[in-house]
DNA sequence: CTGGATCCCTCACGATACTG
DNA sequence: CAGTATCGTGAGGGATCCAG
């Protein structure tokens, strides 16, 4: 029996919603999948901590309640792809919407911390504000970790697209040093003090740098989620 | 050491939330308190099943990361209640939405499982569609388990208020019988095989049922959700 | 009575090694 | 490439006990 069945016993949509998605990993499954299919192997190197014992009863248990599906590629490539369901992928505006709540309360990454470009690429969806974004077209360029990683954005009056890989003729470039993505996302380094501090590197105009934080934002948590309590 | 902390070692605003707030039975917490500030035991009574070692954790890591606020009543009353602070209340639309997403795969209750008014009364906020409800007027009162416990819910003009209790002069009053609501939610029962099969038994308008349908509505899951995968 | 703490058992999780 | 096998650890679960 290796599904666990876990259950609340409750006769409540959230609590068949967490049966479902609550256990530990699967929501990150969800995550990665929502970029596209992937491999098994494609899993285990965007969640380099899963055990893969663990990673085959997610992949089990998702299949089971429709959340994804296996397809088995052409006998040629000799493989198998996970990709979400319909049913599966509404959960993206869930998963955007937590991510964006949980991305309050992260603190600057510690220097193991995994960190794919399917990360990167989520970040800027998660914390696109559309209502910025009327009438706006501009095309960035990211390139992380010294342009080991490179991304895009194609912001197109009020809709974004983000996918993987470089650009012909972007807008802008934007090299963010270390972190400085996440500082500015947050609000915790203006894109003035970004640009003279040499914490990022842009190629354009630099009032394209202070249109890129207000269409992509981190909202700051509303209480101090370090806070200590007098007890 | 009373806190785990595990973690999932990624840089990505969803692992962090899923620190937070990704625990068994943390959600759980969550909700019950989305209705109001509650005691150690009311949250007990609620959630049936869970061990108090593991709702002292949850409280306890949840007022860590500042989701919820623990607060001491006047020496009078010598309690103490939890509630959400500001940022756990923004996981509010989140969960309502996870709730119906899960909603959608739930099948019809089995004897044990619990059914607490606070479950009833986010169902209705859950199942809302305020799109269906622009100028509309109209209190409805439901009596679930045959009176023993009644909520209403007071649509008004695209917003909708639920509360436990009775109401003086409601425009309908609804008793479901066993799953019926939830039947009637998810479109499985219609407004008259409710009524004509005495599953729903109503005071008022049967007009209005067929428009409590309409305003509260679970969508069906786009796949079976039982749906046996031949491998 | 409220608000827990403690004990103990089981199983899910996690790491490592191995296989069709 | 896509998993299984094995095994140790600790979180989940349930009952009971304790303090204000």
């Amino acid at each position: 029996m290796p599904t666990s069945a876990r259950t609340y016993g409750q006769f409540c949509g959230l609590a068949r919603a967490l049966e479902i998605v609550g256990e530990r990993w699967s929501l990150l499954v969800v995550r990665d999948l929502m970029l596209g299919p992937k491999r098994f192997n494609d899993l285990q190197a965007t969640l380099p901590r899963i055990p893969v014992s663990i990673l085959t009863s997610r992949l089990n248990e998702l299949e089971e309640s429709g959340v994804i599906r296996r397809r088995v590629l052409s006998q040629l490539d000799a493989g198998v792809v996970y990709e979400l369901t319909e049913y599966g992928s509404e959960l993206d505006h869930i998963v955007l919407d937590l991510g964006l709540w949980g991305a309050r309360s992260l603190s600057d990454p510690k220097p193991d911390d995994a960190f794919s470009i399917d990360t990167a690429v989520l970040s800027l969806y998660t914390t696109f504000r559309e209502e910025m974004a009327a009438g706006v077209h501009i095309n960035y360029e990211l390139q992380y970790l010294g342009g080991e990683m490179v991304l895009h954005a194609l912001v197109d009056d009020g809709a974004v697209k983000v996918s993987a890989g470089s650009l012909p003729s972007p807008d802008m470039v934007i090299e963010p040093q270390g972190p400085a993505m996440f500082e500015l996302l947050n609000g915790g380094l203006s894109p003035q003090e970004a640009l003279s501090s040499g914490k990022v590197r842009i190629e354009g105009d630099p009032a394209d740098l202070e249109l890129f934080t207000r269409l992509f934002h981190i909202p700051p948590a509303p209480e101090a989620p370090t806070g200590l309590t007098i007890h």
